[in-house]
DNA sequence: TTTTGTAAGTAAGTTTTACTCACCTTTTGT
DNA sequence: ACAAAAGGTGAGTAAAACTTACTTACAAAA
């Protein structure tokens, strides 16, 4: 068999972009295998020879866009030194990227969790190391004392990660701009020193 | 035209009541008019009397629930005098109800939000109505400085929003217990106090 | 009491769409 | 050179969502 590379089979390249190109403008669920096919100028019958059936294709895509994702994210935090710096980094980060790409940030925000085979797909995996690398900064800064000794590594993280989805849902949903800068700087302002006065 | 009461068709409930009860054990993407009928004991075409599809049915489903969860959110806030207070009961009855309702929340948090026709739903304008009053206590908050001034009503909605439904994602989708008291302590704290040391 | 109009419910289609399978064609390793 | 494997095709299948023409129950008006 054959390795699968970035540029490899011309189908299935074709097959992923075009799919791609098409959840630009319409959800997964309204998209029909005959529209990709004929969009990539393939055949229907060969998604088939490249993929298990139409929902691996949409992780597959995923996996492309998310693992673009993780080293940018993997990248800029390793470039601050301070836990809080580091945190800010990732929310930014995120926050941009699903700004920029808005069909990334509607697969993965929209339309996989609800259907368990993605939780065994390879973009699911990927999801774990982003929100592991959360937590282990959070560990990091509790060790150096930067954060408050009694906070929850597990809790915080999924704070972050709430506060991050949440804040450019209406925005994904919409289609609407988001300033990242402005939400990303409010939301560590929150975390990082509350609203109570 | 009959008005459409909680009692009064018994097909329409019947209908409902299987559906919700098949949204137990699997997804919807994966439940079949056929089943639903079958299990509600009546024929497919009467679904489609009282529902203009499946997907209607789904947010019908989800609007009754949401109403009840709606009016339990609204008396616990108003038992509360502080913000902070109000504030923790809106997370609390939130996860409180997620945790008891599975189907509630895996229909609210992983199926609907996918295609655009729920923001027309009733479901999504009770959504709305529910993070409205978030952001109205958090202004009452401000207005009696309780809450620092320069904070963003609507971003700190959508972060405590956000805290939410993270904190209970996995539970819900693995179908896990959630200890409803740590979470809601834990997550108003970060946001009251923040983690910085 | 009969009529009549409407809501409740049925049963047998139709159509769409994801998916399969047997078959060609091109490339590649030995 | 040639077998084997990968790339690609096109017609066909099955299942599931949705339609439509129909019947039955039932209440209020005439």
């Amino acid at each position: 068999m054959k390795p699968v590379s970035k540029t490899s089979p011309p189908g299935r390249i074709k097959i992923m972009t075009s799919f791609s190109t098409l959840m630009g403008t319409k959800d997964f669920q309204s998209i029909t295998i005959a529209e990709i096919a004929k969009n990539a100028g393939v055949t229907e019958g060969l998604i088939y020879k490249y993929f298990k059936d139409k929902k691996d294709l949409l992780y597959q895509v995923l996996c492309q866009h998310f693992a673009g994702f993780l080293s940018l994210v993997q990248d800029r935090t390793a470039a601050e030194n301070s836990c809080i710096a580091k945190l800010e980094a990732i929310v930014s980060a995120s926050l941009e990227s699903y700004n920029q790409n808005r069909v990334f940030a509607r697969i993965l925000l929209l339309e996989v969790r609800n259907s368990p085979a993605y939780f065994d797909s390879c973009a699911y995996a990927m999801v774990k190391k982003y929100s592991r690398l959360i937590r282990e900064i959070v560990c990091d800064g509790i060790a150096k004392k930067e954060l408050k000794p009694d906070t929850d590594p597990f809790l915080l993280q999924k704070v972050i990660l709430g506060a991050i989805e949440h804040t450019c849902l209406k925005q994904v949903i919409f289609d609407r701009e988001l300033d990242v800068q402005a939400a990303s700087s409010g939301i560590i302002n929150i975390v990082s020193y509350g609203v109570k006065k």
